[in-house]
DNA sequence: CGAAAAGCAAGAGCACTGCTCTCGTTGTGG
DNA sequence: CCACAACGAGAGCAGTGCTCTTGCTTTTCG
């Protein structure tokens, strides 16, 4: 049993180790990730990777899921050392920003342009949904709180349905239009960031991007009705 | 005379053509655009191919340059047919995401994450400027027509000082935020189609997604101050 | 007008990719 | 202890971008 342990182990080590390697190629050659080049870092037959990921895809499912994971977790602690609402959301906002700027390509996986000939998978849909989810219960918080006002832009028809019903939902009890301010506000901060970190502002914004992206939040968080 | 003029006219129409069918699969396949798929469907030989694009990132150069002509000359029509300052501004921005749906690939191509590898040569910069121009342009006349509100969000010093520099030198008489109002106008209409497209909305709006990019252009134009 | 030069297409070839299959080896559970 | 599953390595297939050489056509110029 300890042997068996210890095989699952060695498993788990090697899955770890590719992974790692995969994420530093990742960081500089770019999106193309090469399996045989991963293989050969780990001086092993790239035949034998396949062990491991039944695919070059599957490497890159995990490698997203880890990414959706880690700057999830970097926004919602940085969210948590905020005092207001508004502290949280542009704590969050720049926690995944900074994160971004640190693992460039791995955002481009996450938030960028979907790999050709890559189908995500199902189980990579919740953790996507971490950051979302963060900016929701800040702004449903704000809203118990009293400190969200309803926007002067209302939402059409069709659109202001929907966001009644994911209201009804995922958040009981809060109006829809908390909802659109959450996925508006979402949209915002990976905009933000794509639009920087893809060169969209170059020849527009090339010196102070963080006071960029901070004005972008602070009128996203107004937009949404955040005030303070 | 005439017949270098021939040479160069069948020349031209072999480019041409070149690019016709690569984005043809570019439409289908996606971004990794096979040079010798392209040169199979022209039943030549893949080495002739290189006699018009030195390489697959000049015909992808090529591509984009068209893209961008393509996006921007649609909005500045759709801008053009608008009566108020608002209405150009968000006949823009539908134009834009129409032509986005219309061309997926190739919207991913020009504002997507970058192709790896890939890097963006200087004569690309003019055109894909096109679009940002036509915003601070409707911005502008509105500024001139007193219809644009400075918005009560400041930008903070940095960023600030960069705008003035950047009106005093694009947008002679203009006052910085206006510029930043332009940026910021544009950057949402990239954030709202790109999440749009590359399926960052999926299982948030799923229903009227022309809806929720119209309440995101209301809401950007907003934000720059737009009012009617 | 004919020779030189330039443009062009094709094919072979190199190094690389993802992925599959087979063949020994090695470790593990019954 | 031994059958079996897991494993690593290698060969191989079909595809890729790109280069080089070879032959042919068209243009240009003395």
């Amino acid at each position: 049993m300890s042997a068996a342990n210890l095989r699952a182990r060695v498993r788990a080590e090697m899955t770890e180790e590719i992974k790692t390697v995969a994420r530093r190629h990742l960081a500089t050659d770019g999106a193309n990730l090469s399996l045989r080049a991963v293989a050969r870092d780990l001086a092993m037959a790239s035949s034998a990777v396949y062990r491991y990921f039944a695919s070059r895809d599957e490497l890159l499912t995990a490698l997203i899921i880890d990414a959706y994971d880690a700057v999830g977790e970097r926004a919602e602690q940085a969210a948590g050392r905020g005092a207001t609402p508004l502290a949280k959301w542009l704590a969050a906002g720049h926690a995944v920003r900074d994160w971004a700027l640190e693992h460039p390509h791995e955002w481009a996986l996450i938030y960028g342009s979907p790999v050709p000939g890559y189908q995500a998978p199902q189980n990579t849909v919740v953790p996507a949904t971490r950051v979302l989810l963060l900016l929701g219960a800040t702004l449903a918080e704000a809203y118990h709180a009293g400190q969200l006002t309803e926007p002067a832009t209302t939402t059409t028809g069709g659109y202001a349905d929907e966001l009644t019903e994911l209201a009804a939902t995922y958040y009981p009890g809060l109006p829809g239009w908390v909802v659109g301010a959450t996925i508006s506000g979402f949209f915002h901060l990976c905009g933000a960031i794509s639009s920087e970190l893809f060169g969209q502002l170059n020849h527009s914004v090339d010196g102070d991007r963080r006071g960029f992206f901070e004005f972008q939040m602070r009128g996203a968080g107004r937009l949404a009705g955040l005030v303070g």
